[in-house]
DNA sequence: AAGAACACCAACCGCGTTCGG
DNA sequence: CCCGAACGCGGTTGGTGTTCT
């Protein structure tokens, strides 16, 4: 990394620069050894690393505010530590990273999220801030060329781990690392589909159609079809768009004649209509709503990372998913009697959420895990779910109450059918597969019979119990919620069965090529020109 | 050729956790 | 148990080089 304009060739500083430039402000680290001392800040020179590196022979590793101390080094403890951890410890491993690092960070990722110093763990002589820029480096990257973040095998592959290791979890673990386990991590993209049927579902009947062929095209990884954010000029999107891998991008095109039209359209509109490639008439009364849907679940056709890192669409942090939504407002979702109600209050809620309840959300949520918090809110959904649906069930009266509540009872039945909690990755996974589904109907106007679309569900259920379109404009995570425990049962002991939904819309030869090649192309199709 | 956009990297900052007094 | 210091982590910022228009 090159110096800056202040450093001198011999790396060492004049006092005019120094003083000039290093007035501790006082902010540095524990804050209390610098004590009003003039500590340096900016780029490191060699003459401070070697002070640094010897007085580590010396003392060794920690104490970091003692070197400033000892030293002479005017240069804060926090400041020392990092400078030593990512630039002058032994071991370090410099230079660009290599293809097996960056799919064992993608792995990584889709398991820990942004735990850049667990998954600096696994890779020896990277540091964690290295990940960490590679990671939005690429993150950026690949949002603006509306690529998913993971290859579906990654998906898969985190999935069939949730799997595995659902039951076997525990032991020594505590519960903060249970919390962590992989079995309840979940890929952000994941959540990316959980958010894309948020946002679009309940709003357009006719928005199915391009949802499910979003989430297809994430699930298929499809390196074709990419949702564009609207930020991204067209030319500069079309000349992105050129590096997807022309044979898979055929052949999934062969096989989904839906995707060419899709992308066509999504091209001319999606600047229009902030993602949405079709034509929309909000309706007056949720008005709101659209802007709900809009304005910050613009990102939600794009395959961005739902990390709460990722700048890019600046309304990311005013957008909550819904696993952040209070439980006081879940007996809403449970019970909402039509979608405008609901939307109103989303959108009122993010502008101006309820203190209390915001606070409770807060609490729930490690700073941006993006995952845990995840978990913690799903488990909380779902437990709440059992109680408050029956409660309102009771209490409220519209005949769309009673049919909700009688859905997630039935959920509830399921879920207890399945006998032990599915990981939220499971949950979204499963839920976005049998998106994928359902998109290989063409459209879901046309509901497909209930044969069809259950048709792995528990024998015991009703045909009537299929998911309403009323439930669906109500709540999309019910419909996912939904997904899940209709699939979970299902799909929970056989691993395989995950990829039969792609083999059926990719054709069994298609399907093995995905296979194989997904990881070579998802790594291209990340590369760029 | 110039400026804009982007990529990459290093470092800073704030917050949460841990630990010792 | 409380408090403060130290530490670690993750998010963000800012600088520089490269590529594109």
């Amino acid at each position: 990394m090159s110096h800056t304009k202040n450093e001198r060739e011999d790396g060492i500083l004049s006092e005019e620069q120094t003083e000039s430039l290093l007035i501790d402000d006082g902010n540095c680290g524990g804050g209390g050894a610098g004590g009003g001392v003039v500590l340096k800040k900016g780029p490191w020179t060699s003459a401070e690393d070697a002070i640094l590196i010897d007085y580590v022979k010396k003392h060794g590793e920690g104490n970091w505010n003692a070197v400033q101390k000892h030293s002479g080094l005017f240069r804060c403890g926090k400041s020392c530590r990092l400078r030593w951890a990512n630039h002058l410890r032994p071991n370090l491993k410099k230079g660009a990273f290599t293809q097996e690092e960056e799919q064992l960070i993608i792995e990584l990722h889709a398991k820990m999220g942004n735990k850049w110093a667990r998954m600096a763990a696994h890779l020896p002589g990277r540091t964690d801030n290295e990940i960490k820029n590679y990671w939005n480096t690429r993150i950026k990257r690949r949002q603006r060329a509306g690529l998913p973040l993971y290859p579906p095998e990654v998906c898969l592959q985190a999935l069939q781990e949730s799997h595995g290791t659902s039951a076997v979890n525990g032991g020594d673990k505590g519960p903060h690392d249970i919390l962590q386990n992989n079995s309840y991590e979940i890929p952000d993209v994941i959540f990316d589909s959980l958010k894309a049927s948020q946002n679009v579902l309940p709003y357009v009947p006719e928005l199915p159609d391009i949802s499910s062929s979003s989430m297809l095209m994430k699930g298929l990884g499809s390196q074709y079809c990419s949702f564009m954010p609207p930020t991204i000029h067209r030319q500069k999107r079309l000349r992105e768009a050129t590096t997807f891998v022309p044979g898979y991008s055929a052949a999934v095109k062969n096989e989904c004649p839906l995707f060419e039209l899709f992308q066509d359209d999504i091209l001319d509109k999606a600047p229009r209509s902030f993602g949405m490639p079709f034509p929309i008439e909000p309706d007056p009364a949720t008005k709101n709503s659209f802007q709900f849907g809009v304005f910050p679940g613009s990102h939600t056709l794009s395959n961005g990372n739902f990390s709460a890192s990722e700048p890019a669409f600046e309304a990311v942090k005013l957008e909550l998913p819904s696993f952040q939504y209070p439980e006081t407002e879940l007996g809403n979702w449970g019970t909402c009697s039509s979608p405008p109600p609901l939307l109103e209050s989303v959108d009122a809620f993010i502008q101006s959420p309820p203190p209390t309840s915001r606070a409770e959300t807060d609490s729930l949520s490690p700073r941006n895990s993006g995952l845990l918090d995840a978990l913690i809110h799903e488990a909380k959904t779902l437990s709440s779910a059992k109680n408050h649906a029956s409660d309102k069930s009771s209490n409220s009266a519209t005949p769309g109450d009673i049919a909700e509540s009688s859905t997630f009872n039935i959920c509830e039945t399921e879920w207890k059918n399945c006998g032990e909690p599915l990981s939220p990755m499971v949950y979204s996974a499963t839920s976005f597969l049998s998106e994928c589904l359902s998109a290989s109907g063409s459209s879901l106007d046309e509901q497909p019979p209930a044969e069809t679309f259950t048709e792995s569900r528990v024998k015991s259920e009703p045909a009537d119990h299929v998911l309403t379109p009323e439930l669906d404009s109500c709540r999309p995570d019910t419909l996912i919620a939904s997904s899940w425990l209709e699939h979970g049962s299902c799909y929970d002991k056989d691993q395989t069965v995950m990829t039969d939904p792609i083999a059926t819309l990719l054709g069994d030869d298609l399907s093995s090529e995905y296979k194989n090649d997904s990881w070579n192309i998802y790594l291209k199709s990340s590369m760029g020109p």
